[in-house]
DNA sequence: TTTACCTATTGACAAATTTCTATGTGTGGA
DNA sequence: TCCACACATAGAAATTTGTCAATAGGTAAA
């Protein structure tokens, strides 16, 4: 397994403010226009667009303009391939987890 | 579903740095006294054992004092915890994925 | 065309994060 | 006891992040 952490890190770092982890759970139950997410935050309105940005660009939301409305939804695909991988990283790693001579001091 | 986005953003936090995801990846194979660790890394001692203390803190990893060294293990637990959590996040939330009056702006 | 509305961008600032050097603490061997 | 080693803590500097006010851009309706 190969992974490439600095892609990982940075969609993490998405998912490390509670506002951008709850947006996503907003967006898990359909898409969603800028002003009625931004409605449950206490947050201004640039704030919300900077935050949008964020998550379009690493691709774990798409974005659909539809007349003076953005419509943002979840890529899932891209949301469970970060879950799968996690989920990797933390399992039992291939090789035996008994100690040998090069993991001790 | 009510799910404390603070808590979990701490702990995406963590994930967020390139060099504290790869550190899990190898304690995934096993338990790691801190100098194994450093050696993989171009950083000093100090800067990692802030990063040690920050995800034995959130409580994703264990620390063990033996003698002069300090080992370190996953805590699978609350690693498997902090995906199931996402894996919902993402999850087609319970309500219908219809649209609804109150979805449209 | 003019206006009202929704969203994006810019520029600025404060707070948080990352990483270092210097130093402190605890442990085991000489 | 004294030294060498492994790790922790403190303090500081540089960078990144989060947020806002001000403003720009695009769309629809009047």
């Amino acid at each position: 397994m190969n992974i490439d952490y600095a892609e990982y890190a940075k969609i993490f770092k998405i998912l490390s403010d509670p506002k951008r982890l709850k947006i996503l759970d907003m967006l898990s139950g359909g898409e969603l226009c800028a002003c009625k997410i931004q409605a449950e935050f206490n947050i201004t309105q640039p704030t919300l667009s900077h935050d949008m940005k964020m998550m379009c660009d690493t691709g774990i939301v798409f974005a659909r303009k539809e007349g003076k409305w953005m419509r943002y939804s979840l890529n899932r695909e891209k949301l469970e391939d970060v879950c799968r991988t996690f989920a990797e990283v933390i399992a039992p790693s291939g090789e035996s987890e008994e100690m040998t001579e090069d993991m001790v001091c």
